[in-house]
DNA sequence: TATTGTTATACTCTATAACTATA
DNA sequence: TATAGTTATAGAGTATAACAATA
């Protein structure tokens, strides 16, 4: 990354004035005048897998946020819980690498879920370095409500696609991030 | 949102002690021990929607980020441009709405557009309060070869999927979130 | 020497309130 | 009054460097 992209900056003055555009396929404007929009075509980003990958998972996404503000999780403490409550002794390099999250960026996630008495810390068993995350009573409890909860939404979701075609996407996700 | 999340604060000092979990499956562990794990189960996380979903987008727009950083383009970057040349005249109101952008984060977005001379903004021809935004020739001559690259970099994803898959992905992503 | 977990820090992204100019 | 655009600002999310303890 060649750093932060400033604001003000300049290399280009922009002086390239206003081109009056004789007759350049108006969008939806009159003959000669200045061309605006009446419906805006977006058909080439909708034709782009990543431009829609990424509205479909904000869409899920932001149903999840809205059901599990009940339980007072957001999608990254549940994946979070979820993990430990599935893998009790999990270690927080572990969750790193399986969730994508940056160490630095876990440490106060865990914190803050031990603070709520959902994760216990010990030490790992046979690696001095590390800490074991085991849930609690309430974790689990927590978690067989919430993870029902999020079928639940999975199969509202799904109410949208026909019969297979939840299948068929979940597996053609998969190989699109494949390795990665 | 209950404020900034308290780093050292207590309010559950966490003194749940570590119950010795008598032989409650352990996760890779031996006996009585406190377990550890070897091999992390993500099972349910892989069977939810959102979250492949989201890692499937963060996939793409990876490579996406990285081939036009070669322009100095951002995702929203190529997304605002696109929409530009493809709606000469667009309005920031209907970039906005288009792409999910906040008005206020989008000002500091056009405004460096116009610094690099890729936009022109000019007053709207039939509501003084909108400005028009205009595609200069150099952001024409630009995103010709950038929607080339997304193009490229869109065979190269759609490489991974078997022939139609593609269309199929398309399709079910976008039920997914229509309406929304 | 390499790895786990941590602190401090900075940058980006997203969100809200409030203001102006025009409709 | 409602909308387009803007400013200022706050809050998440994400990133790197550097350190202590252990392997």
């Amino acid at each position: 990354m060649p750093a932060a992209r400033p604001r003000q900056a300049d290399a280009t003055p922009t002086p390239r004035k206003a081109t009056p555009r004789p007759r350049a396929r108006p969008a939806a404007a009159p003959a000669g005048g200045v061309p605006f929009v009446q419906a805006v075509d977006a058909s080439f980003l909708e034709s782009l897998l990543g431009y829609n990958a990424r509205r479909a998972a904000l869409a899920v996404i932001d149903v999840f946020l809205q059901r599990m503000a009940a339980y007072g999780l957001r999608p990254v403490d549940f994946s979070v819980l979820s993990l430990v409550v599935h893998n009790p002794g999990i270690t927080s390099r572990q969750l790193c690498t399986t969730l994508g999250i940056l160490p630095p960026n876990l440490v106060n996630l865990v914190a803050s879920l031990q603070e709520r008495g959902l994760i216990d810390r010990l030490p790992h068993p046979r690696d001095g370095r590390a800490t074991g995350l085991h849930p609690t009573a309430a974790a689990t409890k927590l978690m067989q409500k919430a993870e029902r909860t999020a079928a639940d939404l999975e199969a509202d979701v799904a109410a949208r696609l026909a019969p297979g075609e939840v299948a068929t996407l979940l597996r053609l996700l998969r190989k699109l991030y494949a390795g990665d």
